[in-house]
DNA sequence: TGAATTCGGAAATGATCATTTCCTATATGA
DNA sequence: TCATATAGGAAATGATCATTTCCGAATTCA
């Protein structure tokens, strides 16, 4: 059976829609430096739409926060598909991120340094979250570590479990480096610079 | 001859201990999170002797910011002091990093990466000095490169431009990392580990 | 068709914010 | 000693903030 229509008037805007706005304007001036009115305003929303989606300013945050990561993620595994082996993978990955350390999106950043930055030590929910988006995403690379050392494409001599928090400083200290714009050759050089430490 | 006294009311506070209060506000809420009340409290000073010696807030962020750096610069100097080669020096500035990143000032944060991320965007007056802060630490981890290839401790095939600002992206991903603590072992084994790019 | 429900939207609310003002206190310099 | 200048401190100011309220519009269910 068809899932019947929800009560009510229906909504008329796209909820992700309006949180690709969020994420842009959040990751770019952070969450207190927003406003209910910046967001009503990028998202061409009143207050009161926002505030009946999303609960409150919180809440809007909230759910930016996790399309960002599923965005982000899904964008990265097809990076990662490009890569035939482990190394391979691993640069591919180390390219996507210095990818969006440069230029328009260099600037904007990466919304889950900025709400580690600005809320984890206050946020006990966003903190959570901040540190399950870091463990993911050094899990991925202690993963592909360990995939390269399978293949022969990675030295067996690295540990694993220290190369993958070794990486994710990296990937997050591009995005902080990033907000105050390089050329793209340089990040991308030196983010796979740090392929030797595959070797 | 003595330098003559200022000529009204001398101030009665430490402007340094005021800054090293805000230093820590700052870092750990961000600007925007940080109102003049609760840098008020946290230096047990009036808002009117606040704006009487930084003119306004963003004049204690701008004083806060290069007292912060000064401070921590000397006392990275002091860390690289130990290392008794290139390589050596460059461990230790990776394990001085590492240190401030657990624990109660890892939580606390770096202001300079704070600032890069909340202000930096859109305050160009700040982006210069988070730019300048990260091209110093670029540039003494070049030199360190630079140093160790003529002592013979690091290797002569490594780009020091490319290592700079790689160990550069690591200092700060530390950070960043490091506002949803980890404990200090594995925060300095992974990032011990980036010296494998020496060899 | 009509009761129930949710949405869109504008205006109101009360709190908090950065900053200023005003007054008194304490110093210098002539 | 008195004019000048700056600090300390409390209270006032006006702007902005997040959130709520209220009302007309659009939809579902019986």
């Amino acid at each position: 059976m068809p899932k019947s229509r929800a009560r009510g008037r229906p909504r008329e805007f796209d909820p992700d829609r309006a949180l690709d706005a969020a994420i842009e304007i959040f990751s770019e001036r952070g969450y207190h430096g927003t406003s209910i009115t910046d967001l009503a305003d990028a998202t061409d929303l009143t207050t009161g739409s926002l505030y009946k989606a999303f609960t409150d300013k919180r809440g809007i945050l909230l759910a930016a926060f996790d399309r960002y990561r599923s965005v982000r993620s899904a964008k990265l595994e097809t990076a990662l598909a490009q890569g035939a082996n482990g190394r391979e993978k691993i640069k591919a990955a180390l390219a996507f991120h210095a990818g969006a350390a440069h230029g328009v999106s260099g600037r904007r950043g990466c919304l889950v340094v900025s709400m580690a930055n600005e809320l984890a030590a206050h946020d006990p929910v966003i903190a959570e979250r901040v540190a399950k988006a870091h463990a993911a995403n050094e899990a991925i690379m202690r993963e592909l570590v360990i995939a390269g050392q399978a293949d022969g494409s990675v030295s067996t001599s690295l540990d694993p479990v220290a190369a993958g928090l070794l990486l994710l400083f990296l990937l997050q200290g591009l995005r902080v480096v990033g907000k105050t714009s390089r050329p793209e050759a340089q990040m991308l050089a030196a983010a796979e610079l740090a392929s030797r430490i595959l070797d």
